[in-house]
RNA sequence: CGAGCCGGCCAGACAGUCGCGACGUGCGCGAGCACGCCGAGGAAAGUCCGGGCUCCACAGGGCAGGGUGCCAGGUAACGCCUGGGCGGCGCAAGCCGACGGAAAGUGCAACAGAGAACAGACCGCCGAUGGCCCGCGAGGGAUCAGGCAAGGGUGAAACGGUGCGGCAAGAGCGCACCGCGCGCGGGGCCAACGCCGCGCGGCACGGCAAACCCCACCCGGAGCAAGACCACAUAGGGGAGCGAUGGCUUAGCCCUGAGCCGCUCCCGGGUAGGUCGCUAGAGCCUGGCGGCGACGCCAGGCCGAGAGGAAUGACUGUCCACGACAGAACCCGGCUUACCGGCCGGCUCACCUU
């Protein structure tokens, strides 16, 4: 039950945390997104959204790609790793449909999953466990 | 039943699963958890007007600048709404209109056309009068001077229309009627207006003021990241007192007034960290009364989002007329723009039946 949940702790809520990202992270695309990560201070993965006005000028499609990307980060967060994320949606995400965006999504949430694994180290991964 | 006009309302429904935010209650030291309840729109949009609210030290006057523009109401106010007038469109119900002033001044008018503003003569008409020619003469002829603006033609627009008289031909040149203008009286509860009556004037005063302009009325500036408070590094911040000159002072300039820069003393302080502002309001519903109406007054009832890295969602299933435009960010009143469709009421026209 709690694995499925959104609190606010699994968000990004503070400027600060959003420039400490920013300053210092690896990066990661798909056609509809690109994320930013880095290690999370906290004992989980963290997400942030960043949805702006050059994707599309109607506030409607923009709550739309928002909503399915807090979704899909809510349905799978629990087998993340403790990274801090922001999922930047890009020009194409207006157009694809919301079963599009999940797909995209979820590959997305395993590559980010892998590449972890295997590149940097599993040292810098027990901060988190 | 068909075509259409006006006004009001709705904006997929239901079930299940997983979530998010506010509030209330309970539990917990606490992060939080449980239960209950509520959770986008008619345009939330464009940000085009008008207010409330807040701060800018700031009050008054003048100029500049901006806005509005038939009249009267309504309103907190408006560029909105209602009613009326005028003009245009429609058979009609109805709809549309920046609709003050061109006898203050300046300016503009492409193309066409002879001529575009106190105009003009291309075709045309006349040639009475003075010449010319013919004729003995009465008279006749052509058109030089000249006269004309009726007809043709151009144009968005050509300096009233019809008829009679008049004339060489014509012309408001004269007259009748129509039109127009001015004045007075009535009407319109006031007014815009020009419906009626009377009198005067042969008739001018052409168009454009979303060209300058004139007239009337209105208008400080910025905006909730406004602004207030709290907790935290060095003050360039704030308060009080004293002040001659000079300088500076949030819309642009000037004037008056006021304040600041200086000195002394005192308090403490920037900053998207947090809290407040933040939703109970020019509010909504029902009834009554006044008003043609917009609306106002009175009584009773109701509480219908309040986020802030930003909730109001996603998935699955069933059904149908297969779901448009579109997402609150301080709050209201409007306007404008976008929009799949559906429902209700009133009205108009045409046709059919009786």
């Amino acid at each position: 039950m709690a694995d499925l949940g959104l609190p606010r702790h699994a968000r990004l809520l503070r400027r600060a945390d959003f420039a400490a990202l920013r300053a210092a992270s690896a990066r990661c695309a798909t056609p509809c997104f690109a994320v930013e990560y880095r290690p999370s201070a906290a004992a989980l993965a963290r997400l942030g959204i960043a949805v702006s006005r050059r994707v599309s000028k109607h506030a409607v499609v923009r709550n739309r790609i928002r909503r399915v990307i807090r979704e899909s980060f809510r349905l799978n967060r629990a087998a993340l790793p403790a990274l801090d994320l922001l999922v930047v949606a890009r020009a194409r995400a207006a157009a694809a449909d919301n079963a599009a965006l999940r797909a995209e999504l979820a590959a997305l949430w395993r590559r980010l999953a892998a590449a972890l694994n295997e590149t940097s180290a599993p040292g810098t991964m027990r901060a988190g466990s």
